[in-house]
DNA sequence: TTAATGAACTTTACCGTTTAAGTAAACTAG
DNA sequence: CTAGTTTACTTAAACGGTAAAGTTCATTAA
């Protein structure tokens, strides 16, 4: 790479010192109109540019945050992190982003490399495999301002955003409920997941709202992927119970619930209602499974971005406030619908 | 935020100088063992982390790419960007990824800012509304590594990766024609665009290649989300002709062409069919379109971050090279087959 | 025995910028 | 007319780290 210009080159030029040269750019009262234009045009011309690592340096603030998600080719993670680059573009914050591919010790390496390259903040999604959060607790103790989304560690005084899970899960209940439903399944995540634990939560609250039985062998716990999905439906079913309704923890497993069913009797694609949470990524053109609770990453993003930088310009304090976005139920069959929506993006 | 330790607070607690703990905590040989010993202790209870963006300062080499993806929120691009991830994370890189939104002037601010900040190279996949290359030359000018992926400008010196978009072209019409098309339409990107004028290319040799004519009526140009699919079709409809397979320039486009398909007669569902460039994401279980050119976003960002930073380090020489990645038809009416290769994920 | 060698440090300087603290000349007020 | 203020700068110091060039003292080779 080519030499870059410095202020000190434009300062040797100009027969001036580099500071003046530095006010100039800066718009500094202490130096003069005339100076200051033949500065910038000099300056233009050389074709100078900061150098904001050198700036981060004195000013103790890098005008970037740190990111991490447990995927990114994945579609609500990936809105998130839209929204979050939306908010933190107007506020004129990069973005440092991180994968931590569920994987805790990743989570680990990044949190600590993103506080050495000196992020202003950070924005982390909790891997599904975390259990040890001595790194939260250091974050916590060198005070460095981070705003939970989505998969959150509650009770660490940090803030959270997350999708209002409880509450979304027994509305779906509600939802099938209302459509003839009576043996509802849930394939669950795993529990020790705030949205696994949550999300069974309100299964269970659900169904007790409407006295229907909470029978243990219908709730398959496991992960969030297509597989268990999969594996799920064939263990409820080869136990012999017939659910007329699932609640599916993630899209993914309400896909591989959908594919099992499938394998078994093509005939119960009809006779079972899937529910999942989260969406395919595609505006509604998926037939099975039906219906999904609409959970709007890129609100999601937006609100935790800007509640970081509210953070880390003192504006607020992490005081364990949980902040929850609504969820709603999306019916694919009604597609038109959806990509009306959709049409002008 | 708490006070940092840094090299001199360890210097002072030891009487020693910041230079030999800087030395002993990278294990320099002028250090003693036994010194080196304590200072790593020292350091690690004192809770020293080193300053990366400092370290930059001196080595004039930050460990940072810059990444700029028109769509974040969008499969392909998200998947690219977990390729980057994935490699880079490898070679210990960290990637500072910004969105243009298809926007020029967005697309020119951050590429300026990750000059700014002193990333080591960039990956840029241009945006559509991008023409005026001025800020690209500038890139050249300062001999800034830089690699394009997936929308590229030819004939500026820079390496690029994209799908074979020609070829790929060539292939859908094969395929298309083997399943009895005669009358292949095109719902075409903007021809500005390169992805949009290859695919077109490729579109209009393989028809050459089957002696099929080239009808203007049969090629709408739009852009690449569903709106122009769905007036694309509309507009080849209200013409009066009737393909009986399209090949849509992006899943969005083909999915617009679905929607408009079944307002207009659902009859045509079953007559037309419709091939797309790229997937929805979702592994395939929609149920329209049901053909899709597989492009491996993951294999695209590996190999673009790859490139860069082989240039970064001086092993391979910015010559213009184009490397492309290979195209696969998909049959998403082949569910269970496609379901079987993701299930494991 | 003495100069060269090596071990284990320290001092100086620099990366590019900013902030704080000068300084000289011109301007203003009493 | 002189002291005080302004204007338009400059110099010094700092941010946290690294590289290069000393410095000491102990050891080794001739």
């Amino acid at each position: 790479m080519k030499k870059k210009t410095t202020l000190n080159d434009i300062a040797h030029r100009m027969g001036l010192s580099k500071v003046s040269i530095s006010k100039a750019l800066r718009n500094h009262p202490d130096i003069s109109e005339n100076t200051k234009k033949k500065v910038r045009v000099l300056a233009k011309d050389m074709g100078y540019r900061p150098n904001l690592i050198a700036r981060s340096l004195t000013s103790a603030s890098s005008k970037t945050l740190g990111v991490i998600v447990p995927k990114i080719a994945h579609n609500f993670f990936a809105q998130v992190v839209a929204g979050i680059q939306q908010y933190a573009n107007t506020m004129e914050y990069e973005i440092v982003l991180t994968v931590s591919d569920e994987n805790e010790s990743q989570e680990q390496k990044h949190i600590e490399r993103l506080v050495a390259m000196q992020v202003d903040g950070l924005l982390v999604s909790v891997s599904m495999e975390t259990r040890n959060y001595e790194i939260f607790n250091w974050l916590q103790e060198i005070q460095i301002p981070l705003v939970f989304f989505d998969r959150h560690i509650p009770g660490m005084g940090f803030n959270s955003v997350i999708i209002d899970d409880e509450a979304a899960s027994i509305e779906a209940v509600d939802f099938l409920f209302n459509r003839g439903c009576k043996k509802i399944a849930h394939l669950a995540g795993y529990n020790h997941v705030s949205i696994g634990h949550k999300r069974r939560m309100g299964y269970e609250k659900g169904l007790n709202k409407y006295d229907l039985p909470v029978d243990d062998s219908m709730i398959i716990e496991g992960g969030f992927s297509e597989k268990f999905g999969y594996q799920g439906f064939k263990k409820i079913y080869s136990q012999g119970v017939k659910p007329d309704g699932i609640l599916a923890v993630s899209f993914p497993v309400g896909l591989g619930a959908y594919i099992a069913m499938r394998e078994v009797n093509p005939i119960l694609m009809e006779n079972i209602q899937i529910l999942t949470f989260g969406d395919s990524g595609i505006g509604g053109v998926v037939s099975y499974p039906q219906y999904y609770l609409d959970q709007s990453g890129i609100e999601m993003g937006r609100r935790s971005a800007e509640l970081l930088i509210k953070e880390i310009q003192g504006e607020i304090k992490p005081e364990g406030i949980i902040h929850f976005i609504e969820t709603r139920i999306i019916d694919t069959g009604n597609i038109s619908l959806v990509l009306a929506e959709n049409l002008d993006k």
